[in-house]
DNA sequence: ATCATTTTAGGACGTTTGTCCTAAAATGTA
DNA sequence: TACATTTTAGGACAAACGTCCTAAAATGAT
């Protein structure tokens, strides 16, 4: 399962950086988070930080691989716990809702990040991306069992862009009973989709 | 109409930076544009750029209240152009496909900046914000014209939420495909809402 | 206990940033 | 023409950044 840190067995100091750079990166931007924050939110010094990472960009892909496994996982515990299609897809609707506290604060981590990188024309343009190809295939997987084949990957994409822009608005006007608002239309059209086969 | 450059009246400095700024904050975000890159791209010195905007924040509510001003005539000319409330609704929604280009590479200005400045936790949020009030409550405005009274606000968030998670999706993928396609759908939306009173 | 390796701390470096200053050039006015 | 004001250029400045180096401390193996 998820190898959250047990409270057993300490974190190694690699770890520690990864979590702490995941989490600045996700709530202050790539960009505008510095080395010194980072060693500053692990309790190290920057000398140190540079031993374990010697570029930014080294870092950032190691975030964003660290977020790809974590979410492959995540897929993965849905598809086997979801009993129908229907069941997986609404998982991945309710992201919204367990996450709406801080979606509410930062949007969300996969849009926000991908976005920053296209301003930046950041080479990790591609690795980010594959954030979203994962949900994508995930989702398209599930519509294909819900016997949408051929508008599979429409559907998958149409759900991705509304979660993508709820959470833009939800964190523009600071408003979580939106999220909610919309998380219920969300439902309300899946279960269209599952009666009109 | 919008005060474009007549090419008969040449634009003063001031306002040639704040086009250059737009344009940047735009591409490459706020906080990656420097003083140097719009001066350099004015064809101006540092200096004279000094002498206008003192600081980086002043330039930015400066070309924020700039984009205000460019979008409120827009939607006051859409007003008086469109006949039927669901006309106008369609003249935003057409927006996506207008601008598709950019909004490929560089994706919504508006959502792309508020997710920025939230980020930066910059003062200037709530001014970026005003943007996205704009277009809310001017959809607002034309789905009570249309008869939805007691749910217009919700229809104008939902529909902003729509083109934000497109325009976001567009430039993670690169895909203007997928615009004209959720565009399609937002129209045939938009016509069971006509139809539905 | 000794030694080799890994890990850590702290500072140095060159660059870029936003900001500010001063003097020259351009412009308008009498 | 002479003068006052606006506009421009170019450099100075401290601070912050990513990067890199060196030496001490911690760790593990023999």
């Amino acid at each position: 399962m998820i190898p959250k840190h047990d409270s057993a067995i300490p974190m190694s100091t690699r770890e520690r950086i990864i979590e702490a750079a995941d989490q600045l990166f996700y709530e202050q931007g790539f960009e505008h988070t510095s080395f010194a924050q980072i060693a500053q939110a692990v309790g190290i010094s920057r000398g140190n930080f540079y031993y374990h990472f010697r570029t930014k960009d080294d870092i950032l892909d190691t975030v964003i691989n660290h977020r790809l496994q974590r979410t492959n996982v995540m897929l993965e515990h849905w598809e086997v716990e979801g009993e129908t299609p229907s069941d997986r897809i609404r998982s991945f609707i309710n992201i919204l809702i367990m996450n709406r506290a801080k979606i509410k604060r930062f949007g969300c981590p996969v849009g926000t990040l991908c976005s920053e990188l296209i301003k930046l024309d950041h080479p990790a343009q591609g690795d980010a991306k594959e954030l979203f190809i994962l949900f994508r295939t995930w989702l398209s997987r599930q519509f294909v069992q819900l016997g949408h084949a051929e508008k599979a990957d429409e559907l998958a994409m149409h759900l991705l862009a509304q979660s993508q822009g709820i959470a833009t608005l939800a964190s523009a006007f600071q408003d979580e009973a939106f999220i909610n608002r919309e998380v219920d239309r969300l439902h309300d059209w899946l279960t269209s989709c599952t009666a009109t086969p």
